[in-house]
DNA sequence: ATATTATTTTATCATTTGGTCAAATAACGG
DNA sequence: CCGTTATTTGACCAAATGATAAAATAATAT
């Protein structure tokens, strides 16, 4: 799943842009774009109250009523920022699957947790800022699409743990743990690189971490 | 060790407040309290910039100008509640030792950084806020000082491994999952919160939590 | 009590910031 | 090419924000 690109959550807490009759041009599409992507950067930086839309429109390399044409206000800017995340980020989770076994299912998982962090490194401190501050926007799909989503998958860990198939572990904790640990990688990159004076976008370093994470995991779980 | 009173790190960076000729007086005590502690709370939810003086001076009962007379700048005040959170942040992992045996020792440190995720969840975000940031202000003291604190505790779990007390883990991929893990319970407290409906606050869930995190982790080192 | 020093508050300022407007420029369909 | 619609920009605004100054109030020491 590409970031950028979903109908998801969110759709209804604000409308998409300048409401167009028809779909979207050539010149929207490339603006909007440039747009969300400085956006991202901005506001992963310095969370939504501490960006500024001169920021931002410097970033996109256009006026800020340049900007505001597009996304009428700082707000519903964010709001679109926003809108791709929480899905992309709940998405390889949704794929926990009880028929495969747990050591396929959850190395996998973390796979595509540590890719995410990866690929969208301010994707994911945008989502941590926005959570740290209280998660104003987020906190109603949280608590209810996010909440199901989880109990959903809790149950099929616990279905493992019944079948002898894994330790016997609280599969929330299992969940929380994974996500910490690979979003880790994203948010606290400087202080990774400081330590290490290494990133994710070093294919080595990404490859042992990747493992790293796995034996530790992986061992603690499996029977 | 107690948040609010050490001398540590960026002793340097910045001076400490209005420098008086003799000591503290009891109300000037108070106050800085009181600011440091109302601080801590906006700077946890908003970063450095998205946090207003109004805000924080709201919130620590006083006029802004009053809040100017104890530190005469937004920054200087930032750096004030910084200053604390790094040397407490990074004490228990000193504490390290090789002569013990490394299941004690790093369930101890795992022990004591989820209390301090427990006791001070504000703090937890201001410094993950920082990191997030880029860590305009701490980045010197986490390329020295961090750096080499770290690494010679990495040299201790090695002598671990060697002697073959633990499994064959990378030490730094290690420190950091504990970082992770315990750090995520304070900086996504609203998450957990939303999908497990507690908090660390509550005892039980307190225990559980802590129990768990051991279990995985303690059982993907050991032998 | 009184002089001196600390603390607090009431204006007030210069900038920054989110956002608007109207005019200018570029695209585009015919 | 021309009229129409989209896009872009410069000028501007009101509110918020970090900070200062000066005056007022409280502590404190003698």
């Amino acid at each position: 799943m590409k970031l950028g690109s979903n109908p998801s959550l969110l759709a209804e807490v604000a409308p998409s842009g300048p409401e167009r009759n028809m779909r979207e041009s050539r010149i929207q599409a490339r603006n909007r774009e440039r747009i969300l992507s400085a956006a991202t950067g901005i506001f992963s930086r310095y969370g939504f109250r501490g960006a500024t839309l001169d920021q931002i429109a410097e970033r996109a390399e256009m006026s800020k009523p340049n900007l505001l044409y597009y996304f009428s206000s700082k707000e519903e800017l964010y709001l679109a920022v926003l809108r791709n995340i929480l899905e992309i980020w709940l998405q390889p989770l949704k794929e926990l699957d009880e028929k495969e076994t747990p050591e396929h299912e959850i190395s996998a998982y973390i796979d595509q947790k540590i890719e995410f962090s990866r690929l969208y490194p301010m994707a994911s401190r945008v989502f941590a800022n926005e959570i740290a501050a209280g998660a104003p926007i987020l906190k109603p799909v949280l608590d209810t699409y996010l909440r199901d989503v989880v109990k959903k998958k809790a149950r099929v860990i616990r279905k493992w743990i019944k079948r002898g198939e894994m330790a016997d572990i609280d599969p929330y904790h299992l969940i929380m743990m994974i996500w910490a640990v690979t979003q880790h990688y994203a948010d606290f990159a400087v202080q990774v690189d400081a330590v290490l004076g290494k990133n994710l976008d070093e294919q080595r370093f990404y490859n042992q971490t990747r493992k790293n994470i796995k034996k530790i995991i992986m061992a603690g779980i499996l029977k």
